[in-house]
RNA sequence: GGGCGAAUGGCGGAAUUGGUAGACGCGCACGACUCAAAAUCGUGUUUCGUAAGAAGUGAGAGUUCGAUUCUCUCUUCGCCCA
């Protein structure tokens, strides 16, 4: 019998779809339609597992919603700005477009042999200036509605790669490429004001039903919402500032109130430039980074002034004030008040620096004696110490009365405070979307006009040059705006800006004139179901958020605000790793298992292999399979079911070589089977029996229901149960054309998962409406008879077959006839029964 | 330190308005075919026990006729935030 050759058959198909343009999507506006989208990828050379896995499962999704009769859009891009392709250019004296394009065009090709039913006629590539001009268009129109601003600011600074860094890309006060320790350095940046929609980001939140409990957890703690009370302190001092405000989430402790705390950029800063010891002090800050995470790790340091501050509630009491280390210029006012009692880094500082500890709110089971050690004590109890405050409930009593009594007295209000900070958008890199705005002789921003569009990044130009290589194009800086000489912004966009509303760009990606159209947008809009991983889970997807208001703000129905009405985020590919012995990575390909015991492949065949935990595949690790190779070697359909096959998707799956080639026999199994079924010579006799129709109905409706839920590994058991039962009961066929209707339905339900087989067989069987998804014959559900579950105190003792809704008495009568129940029941009087329809019944005795 | 989630055979995992635990696959064992091997096919495979039977879903308790599923306590692991 002749072999599946996937190589043929996989190239047939994807050449028919193509040529029929079977995924090109159409606004259809009597249809319902489907927006499913996967994240797009960087294009950083060739497409690798975590791709694979990303896109089959959009592709299952993508297929099945189209066979259900929707108008599915699903399309397909590149987010190609970024670093790396600066990086690589560099390193081999290419230009960062042509390494891109390169790049863009072996992953597409690789993505087409997977035969993902994309509508490729909507692609984008985000470092395109058709794609970028509108987003400088957009830039210009936010800037208009002032949610675009400018500012001095520090920033995290790679001083390897020369590059701002965002604080997320700041990883235990190291640049997360580089490696290299994080500096603070201030700089004129471009701000999204995205803290203008922090209470709605955050509302809004409650909306998103179909996304992960998880992603919207982590959201909500990203934009950090706290209730609390800004509060006015006077200060006693020879300069001339007299009063400071602080953000505090516990105003009740604030007869705890031991020293005030400023950071090193605040305000008051300014009186101090000129002392040597504060700039000392400052230089050393400067070390400990801006993220929130290397900040809580670091020696909480301070620098003492001569100046002292009120207590508001005391004004008897004086408490110095110092600059520290721990104090964020961007959070709150920049100052905090220390109540080392109840917080553990003002304890430290209290107790590095010797200042009072006293405590104020006493735990339940304590009296007056309290005292505080090493530990601040943050739990609830009664205010105590604390004059007028005396006696109250803490938490709950005491913040709100604290707030009011503060309010009263005019030193304070209550204030909601968000953690979340604008979004600083200025990268000093060249590869980005350029920044549309030019600067006059007198250093004043102004907007490239929109007619001028796109302002297109210079192309073949020298970097390997220090700093940011467009700084160094004096031609293409040069520009003249209303008659006036002016210099072009040299910074470019952060590539999040790109990626934030190129699922707005798909709706009508050959639009020209507009970033897209609004009757467009409006009838694919929302994305139904968006897939990636979930380290997207903030910026991204917060980002994009962000943009859908921005770009709607002051616009009358512009459409619903959320991008993403559905969210999937799957888990990662992981491998094993392999270190030889001088601690060298190794790949998989590098090494081979004898008995059970891993060993080098070539140069050291004796010697073992270090084999480590298995981790999610990267190329620092080599620990990576290419899929390529696979799909060449097995096909793309079996590298379809493989992905889905081992775990849920949402979890880490574990790469296997065992698995993938049981997934390729699977394949040619399935195939043969299919020969043999269209070689069956079979009367059509009227004897056939109904139990393919149950099983077909049966597994519609479990694959229907498992499609649904993304239990996409279930269905891959599903297809093996398919492929046993056809294959076991071939024999017993009679009535062919009976049993040809029922192999077609499955053909049909299977073919989201492993489309080319599929649709050759189908082919061959002559299916006329392939791309419909059957519907199932509720009559083949119910069963005639079942089987009961007989048992005595809750336990299982025996299974009887009876016909469907047999009652209780009869049920019992019949059970009393069982050899092996009635053997238990000897002597023994039933107390009770509980009797469970069609499924089991339990006999307590 | 806080939040969220998870824990089921040798392994990946399945089963939810509480009702047959271990679907399906991998691995392993035995058998068939073969001079032999591979491939393929068949049978078996939670543990203990020859068997009858008993135990069994991280540990312990609770609710219930009945708990992998619900509640509480604990342990371990993962992720996020600090």
């Amino acid at each position: 019998m002749e072999r599946y050759n996937f190589k043929v058959i996989e190239k047939k198909w994807q050449t028919f779809w193509e040529k029929n343009q079977a995924f090109k999507a159409s606004v259809k506006k009597d249809k319902k339609k489907f927006y499913c989208l996967e994240m797009f990828p960087y294009p950083s050379g060739k497409i690798h597992m975590g791709h694979v896995r990303n896109y089959t499962i959009g592709d299952v999704l993508a297929r099945y919603k189209s066979m259900q009769g929707f108008n599915v859009l699903h399309p397909m891009g590149w987010d190609s700005f970024g670093m790396p392709a600066e990086n690589a250019a560099k390193q081999n004296n290419l230009d960062p477009k042509t390494w891109t394009q390169q790049n863009i065009k072996t992953m597409k090709n690789q993505l087409k042999q997977l035969g993902l039913s994309i509508d490729w006629d909507r692609e984008i590539s985000t470092c395109s200036d058709d794609y970028y001009k509108h987003q400088q268009s957009f830039f210009l129109d936010l800037l208009d509605k002032g949610l675009v601003y400018r500012k001095e600011n520090y920033v995290n600074w790679d001083p390897i790669d020369e590059t701002v860094l965002a604080n997320e890309q700041v990883i235990d006060g190291k640049g997360w490429r580089s490696g290299a320790v994080v500096e603070r350095k201030k700089l004129n940046q471009w701000f999204f004001n995205i803290t203008k929609f922090s209470a709605d980001l955050l509302d809004s939140l409650d909306k998103l039903d179909k996304w992960p409990n998880k992603v919207k957890v982590m959201q909500k703690n990203w934009i950090g919402k706290s209730f609390g009370c800004e509060i006015k302190f006077n200060l006693k001092s020879n300069l001339p500032v007299k009063e400071i405000k602080c953000f505090t989430t516990r105003p009740d402790t604030l007869f705890g109130f031991s020293f005030l705390a400023l950071s090193v950029d605040h305000p008051v800063s300014e009186f101090f430039k000129e002392d040597k010891e504060f700039i000392k002090f400052k230089n050393e800050c400067a070390k400990t980074g801006t993220t929130e995470e290397s900040i809580a790790n670091a020696e909480k340091i301070g620098f003492k002034t001569s100046i002292k501050a009120l207590n508001p509630l005391d004004a008897t009491k004086e408490v110095p004030v110092y600059f520290a280390n721990f104090v964020l210029m961007d959070y709150g006012f920049g100052a905090v008040f220390g109540c080392p009692a109840h917080d553990q880094r003002d304890l430290d500082f209290a107790l590095k620096y010797k200042l009072k500890v006293l405590p104020v709110v006493c735990p339940v089971g304590e009296n007056s004696n309290f005292k505080i050690g090493t530990e601040a004590y943050t739990g609830p109890g009664k205010i105590f110490n604390s004059q007028f405050l005396d006696g109250l409930n803490c938490p709950d009593e005491s913040i709100l009365k604290t707030i009011e009594i503060l309010e009263k007295k005019k030193i304070g209000k209550k204030k909601i405070n968000f953690r979340l900070k604008d979004w600083g958008v200025s990268r000093q890199r060249y590869w980005g979307c350029p920044i549309p705005i030019a600067y006059n002789s007198k250093g004043q921003a102004i907007k490239i006009p929109k007619k001028d569009l796109p302002v297109k990044l210079p192309e073949n130009i020298n970097l390997n040059v220090k700093g940011n290589p467009l700084e160094h194009q004096k031609k293409w800086r040069e520009v003249t705006l209303n008659g006036e000489k002016c210099h072009r912004e040299t910074d470019t966009l952060d590539t999040f800006v790109d990626s934030s509303w190129y699922f707005l760009r798909f709706c009508s990606s050959e639009n020209t004139k507009e970033g897209f159209n609004l009757d467009d947008v409006k009838y694919w809009m929302p994305v139904d179901q968006y897939i990636g991983g979930v380290e997207h889970a903030i910026l991204h997807l917060l980002y994009s958020r962000f943009f859908m208001r921005a770009l709607g703000h002051n616009k009358e129905n512009f459409v619903d605000l959320e991008p993403f009405e559905g969210l999937f985020t799957q888990g990662m590919v992981c491998h094993e790793t392999y270190k030889d012995n001088d601690n060298n990575w190794l790949s998989p390909e590098e090494v081979e298992t004898r008995d059970g015991k891993i060993f080098y492949k070539k140069n050291k065949p004796s010697e073992k292999v270090k084999v480590g935990s298995s981790e999610s595949m990267s190329k620092s690790k080599k620990n990576t399979i290419d899929p390529e190779n696979i799909i060449n070697n097995y096909g793309a359909d079996a590298v379809r079911f493989f992905i889905l096959s081992d775990s849920p998707p949402e979890k880490d799956i574990q790469w296997s070589e065992q698995g993938m080639i049981s997934s390729y026999k699977f394949i040619q199994k399935f195939w043969l089977l299919h020969k043999n079924i269209i070689n069956l010579e079979l009367k059509n006799s009227e004897k056939q029996s109904t139990d393919i129709d149950f099983f077909t109905n049966q597994m519609i409706e479990k694959i229907t229901k498992n499609l649904e839920n993304f239990h996409y590994n279930v269905i891959i058991a599903n297809l093996h149960e398919i492929y046993n039962y056809f294959s076991k009961n071939l024999e017993k066929i009679e009535n062919k054309s009976k049993f040809l209707s029922n192999y077609e339905k499955i053909l049909k339900i299977i073919s989201p998962v492993i489309p080319h087989l599929t649709n050759e067989c189908m082919d061959e069987l002559k299916v006329k409406d392939k791309n419909q998804w059957p519907k199932v014959n509720e009559n083949f559900l119910k069963k005639d008879n079942f089987n009961v579950v007989i048992q005595i105190n809750g336990k299982k003792r025996d299974l009887m077959n009876f016909k469907g809704d047999i009652s209780e008495k009869d049920l019992l009568y019949e059970i009393k006839n069982n050899e092996k129940i009635s053997k238990l029941l000897k002597n023994k009087e039933i107390k009770k029964s509980i009797y469970i329809r069609n499924k089991l019944i339990n006999l307590i005795i």
